[in-house]
Parts: C-alpha cells; structure tokens; sequence
DNA sequence: TATTGTTATACTCTATAACTATA
DNA sequence: TATAGTTATAGAGTATAACAATA
C-alpha cells in the first residue's frame, strides 16, 4: 500500500504540472480519448467513480475546461453521451509522456520482465475477483455504476 | 489502479463502519498502536502523509477522539511525543479483525500462496526504489517528512 | 539557520438526498 | 417502477503560507 500511495502521489503531481489534471480526470480524459465514439455518463463511471454525483461534479469541470462536450443521446432521452472534444484530447496527448514517463521510472524501472508480467497478470486477476464480489450492502438508489459503485456502504451517520 | 481502488474503497468503508476511522487515521492508530513507545509527529507522518499540516490536522482528530495524546518532548522541546491512549489501542482491536477479513476476502483469496508471496517481493523492492527517488522538485521548506514528502511539488498555481 | 509543529485559509473532492425526466 | 442524470448541500481532507519556538 505504501508503495502504491507513492506511485499515486507522483503520478497526480506529473498530472497536475504537466496538464492541471487530477487522476480521475485523467482517467475519464483516457477513457474518452481511447475509445472511438461518445459515452453515456454511466459507461463513462464504471470503474472510476463511486457516486454519479461525483461524475458530474468532474464531468462539469472538465466541460467548464473545454476538455469535453455533454449532450443528449438521440437513443435514450434519459442519457448524457459525452464526447471529447479536440482540446481534450489534444491535453491528453501532451500529458500522456510523463505520465508514461513517471509510472515507468516508478514503478517499471525495478521490476524484471517476468516480473512486471506476473504483476500484470496477478492484480488483472484480484480485480477480477473484486469486481465478482458481492456488495456489502446492497442499498436502494444506488444502482447503475458497476459493481464497484455497488460496493458503496450505508450513510456515514 | 483499479484493483487498488477497489480494495482501498472496501477498506475504507469497512474502517468508517466499524470504527468511524478513515484510512489515514488507521495507518497512524496502527502504527503507535504496534510501537511501543511514543513517536514525534515526524516519525508519526513517514509514510503516510504529505504535509506537516495534514497529520497535525488528524493528530487533532485523533485527541479530540481520545484516541491519542500529545505531548512535550524531554528530549527535544521542539518536538510533539504521540501516544496511543487504551481507547486508542481498544478501538485499533476492534476494528482490526474486521480489517484484515476485508483484506483476505478481497486481496489474497484469489491468490495462490506463491503468487501472495511474489506479489509482496514485488511490491516491496518497487516501495523501495520509490523511497530512493530522488525528489522532482526539491523545494525549500519541505522537508523533514522523509522521501514520499520530499516528492511534494511546487504550489499549484 | 535549520527544524518541529501549529494555525489560518482556501480549495478540491466526495457523497447523500431530493428532484426531474424518460423507459 | 426503474433508470439516467443533475443539483443542493454538507463535510472530510489536503496543502500552502505564515508563524512561533527550539536546536
């Protein structure tokens, strides 16, 4: 876990020098720029975020930037699609390097290539099997965000 | 990262429930708890925060809670010696069966004895080369937090 | 001068609940 | 009745800068 808080506190701040990105909006920035067409808001958390406000409030942030475009799907009248737009994916492209560049000197440089392998293939499967998890607490009005939204626990108080 | 997520997402609710902790405040419980003795604030912070204010504001957390007691250093005037209060090492007991269930269930069940093993060597030489780093940015007024802290970045804007 | 720690402050982020609108 | 998404709001947490006190 320490090891991991490491990695994160140097990506976020290659992120946030390099392209004034927090990590989940790098990840949702990523999303976007990897896949081919626009995504509803709910495909869009899946695995990033745990509250579809949550997505919103970063959603709203990223639009605010010009990083990204929401409208209306011409399938469903419910869903947002979002899209990225040329500047947020031209944002991704100039941050993507260093990103690449700190998780290599971090967390690659030290690791053999059959290690970095078995890594892979060891923490693909505990995510497989997290994801399968049945959630704690299963509560109302808390659907539609995966499992990993799912998993979320009962009011603080 | 999204195994990570997860597992830190269900640690995190499963401390919050059970002992109202955050992640943060367990780490620092966890840790007087197996000391022995009492720890300066810096000590306290290696590893696990990233500004001085940061743990002074859970250190604040922790007393308020009675879960720790600061003090007066004999030794060094300047310094704060943080014990861990029963109630503190009570609440630590308590939560901590609960703790390493979630751990089991969702980190090392799917995991073969060999792999749990490989994974920890793994990890461990990455934490390693991640403390020799050398810092980014080497700003002035920010150090004494070990490595992670020296890693902090220049001011945002 | 450097180090330890605290405080004031500003800001980011997350989550719950309530709500609207569509399927 | 369930799902998609937003909004209002509250609260937790973090970090910077300035500061006081001691080494």
């Amino acid at each position: 876990m320490e090891a991991v808080s490491l990695l994160q506190h140097q990506v976020e701040q290659q992120l946030r020098a390099e392209g004034d990105l927090s990590y989940v909006q790098f990840q949702l920035l990523a999303r976007l720029a990897t896949s081919h067409g626009r995504m509803t808001m709910t495909q869009l958390a899946d695995g990033v975020v745990y509250s579809r406000s949550g997505l919103t409030y970063q959603a709203g942030l990223l639009e605010e930037a010009g990083l990204i475009t929401r409208g209306r799907s011409p399938d469903d009248d419910r869903a947002t699609l979002v899209t990225v737009t040329d500047k947020g994916r031209a944002l991704f492209d100039r941050v993507l390097p260093g990103h690449v560049q700190v998780t290599r000197r971090m967390l690659f440089d030290p690791l053999a290539d059959d290690e970095l392998e078995r890594l892979g293939d060891i923490m693909s499967r505990v995510r497989d099997h997290m994801r399968a998890q049945p959630p704690r607490s299963a509560a109302r009005g808390n659907r539609g965000l995966g499992p990993a939204a799912r998993a979320k626990a009962a009011p603080r108080e």
